[in-house]
DNA sequence: TTAATCAATGCAATCGATTGCATTTTTAAT
DNA sequence: ATTAAAAATGCAATCGATTGCATTGATTAA
């Protein structure tokens, strides 16, 4: 077989024209000290030679590995994956390369990731939290070093940094207003875990627009759970067996949204007439579930494209002084079949 | 500010404890030639030194990165983010990170990509290749030195490498064949873009499976196209223009499938009565529209999980003698609503 | 013409871990 | 106790590109 022919080095292509390595390099970086004339010489010298650059060598030379760690909980979710898209259509634009990890919702992998990344010597890390995260050491390893950190949608209040949401709260509050307005009067909520803030806004923004309306808040009237598509048939049917039953429901995602709707529809309900549905997210399912699901639209892709900016341009900048923002992203509420009779 | 403490590296902790480096160095990596004793007090003084590995560097010194490449088409699909999902499970868990690009079906960025992965040094590249890609000189650049290349579901022939499919030929047939066995006589195809082997495999499942029933195949009942939303919106209407209107379609995709049900149903045809259905993919939608499509279901988890497997076991093995294999993924025709009366 | 200035290029150290080979230490056998 | 064998550790080169500083060559002003 044939044997690996050995990569040719700037030292190669040094010795080919009777120059010094330091010239090549610098000719193949542009560095303007270098005239054009020789420049040019080495460039073409060094196609004609194959050479590639040895991009870890140079790596480790710099410190700079010209990579941004994502860290999402689950790759496999369109939310989720158009937010790594926008990501990686940024990065790609900009030279940078992204590596990406889900810490399926648990603590202990996003640990592991999170330090796994930091070994890496990732330039940045662009993530949203998982589900049972309460404890911050880990992140904690990069904001200390002043390595660049955006958090998006499921953010970290406690730690300094970029940070980009959509407004959950007036959303939310959105959502359940368009419910009263229909003449609901008795909306119920499938919340998320209240640990995370993104499901804390949206419930408070829920009770707010119930309060505003002047309409009773009754605790037994919200369930809070993992929004899995079990959990809300867990979640729809503890609502329905509650002794006043609700005419609307607000759920904290369309996954739930869909578990409710599915779950009426089989016993005898009928969405929207008897239960009007909101969802939050827009899951290319809601759209076209019967009835389609009204609900949130959040963007993600614009929300990855913006996080990859963010970090981008706190690794190309020098000055650590930055001021760390919250950005929040607009959203719209889609108001399908399953709200409006 | 704080200024940037110095990493500890090897050589502080060989300092430290008064040995070499070189012990220390193989301590850390569980080098047998370590006494137990000794593996365990530099260990030990690592962790109070807050020692952590410059990967770069060791990187560098033995040219791996532990890092898996992977080129999809886009991120941001169902399928595809499956397959990712499942490669990072295995490669987190056998300590390789996977660095994520997207195509977007442009041969161009698949190319510049490749050369970028390549530059980088990935230890191994899984891919589907883009719709445009037609020559394969970037991924030469890859088998050509002895890089691990495994290729799922939009294969290449022309490359001697691993292979990952679903028999699509099979399932097509099946697909069509159960259109048939519903009792239609007119069963159209919309198909993909015939220079990729899944579209072509297909579409001759679907040939041989009217040729089989002694069905008459008419070339104007397919309509290829690139199998987007619109593209299918086009699509169908095009076949319902034709002479003989057909009264089943297959299609090659779940996206289609949809475009095809709701125009048909806007334009006041049945589903599945008038016009049964048949999609590829399974879609997370296809279960939740009305009616539910009938399709093809493809383990993407699975086939993400087989190709992160066989790509690490290459690079793990130094015997690049291996016989290349294809292997075929199973399928299961999921008979939903779309396509039963 | 000569010194002074600027533009190009070269020298050599450096980044931190790894590893083949040499050397020392320990263990076992006589 | 002595030596051979085995086990543990150290030495020093190495990976390839980058970069501060030194040096050379070219240009300009006096």
């Amino acid at each position: 077989m044939m044997t690996q022919k050995p990569e040719t080095t700037i030292h190669d292509i040094a010795k080919a024209l009777n120059i010094s390595a330091s010239t090549v390099s610098r000719a193949l970086n542009d560095n303007p000290l270098i005239r054009e004339a020789t420049r040019k010489k080495i460039k073409q010298t060094a196609e004609e030679m194959g050479y590639r650059p040895n991009v870890m060598a140079a790596n480790f030379r710099t410190k700079r590995t010209n990579t941004i760690g994502v860290i999402v909980p689950l790759i496999n979710r369109h939310f989720f994956s158009s937010v790594i898209s926008g990501i990686e259509h940024v990065a790609y634009q900009q030279g940078f390369t992204v590596t990406i990890s889900q810490s399926n919702d648990k603590f202990e992998k996003e640990d592991k990731i999170a330090h796994t990344l930091f070994a890496n010597r990732v330039d940045g890390l662009i993530l949203s939290i998982a589900m049972e995260t309460q404890t911050y050491d880990h992140l904690k390893l990069f904001s200390d070093r002043n390595i660049p950190l955006v958090f998006f949608d499921r953010i970290v209040d406690e730690i300094e940094a970029h940070k980009i949401v959509v407004d959950d709260f007036g959303a939310a509050y959105r959502a359940t207003q368009h419910l009263i307005d229909q003449g609901r009067k008795h909306v119920a909520m499938i919340g998320g875990p209240l640990n995370l803030s993104i499901y804390k806004n949206r419930q408070d923004g829920y009770c707010k627009a119930l309060k505003d309306a002047g309409l009773d808040f009754d605790n037994s009237g919200v369930v809070n759970n993992s929004l899995t598509r079990e959990d809300g048939v867990k979640a729809i049917r503890k609502l329905m067996k509650a002794p006043s039953k609700p005419d609307a429901i607000f759920c904290a995602n369309d996954t739930t949204a869909l578990s409710a709707i599915l779950y009426l529809q089989e016993n005898g309900y009928r969405v929207p007439q008897d239960i009007a549905i909101v969802g939050f997210s827009n899951e290319p399912f809601s759209e076209v579930v019967t009835p389609a699901i009204s609900t949130i639209k959040q963007p993600g892709f614009e929300i990855g494209k913006k996080a990859a900016e963010l970090i981008i341009s706190q690794i190309l900048k020098k000055e650590k002084t930055a001021k760390f923002e919250t950005i929040t992203m607009p959203t719209e509420l889609i108001i399908r079949k399953s709200s409006v009779v």
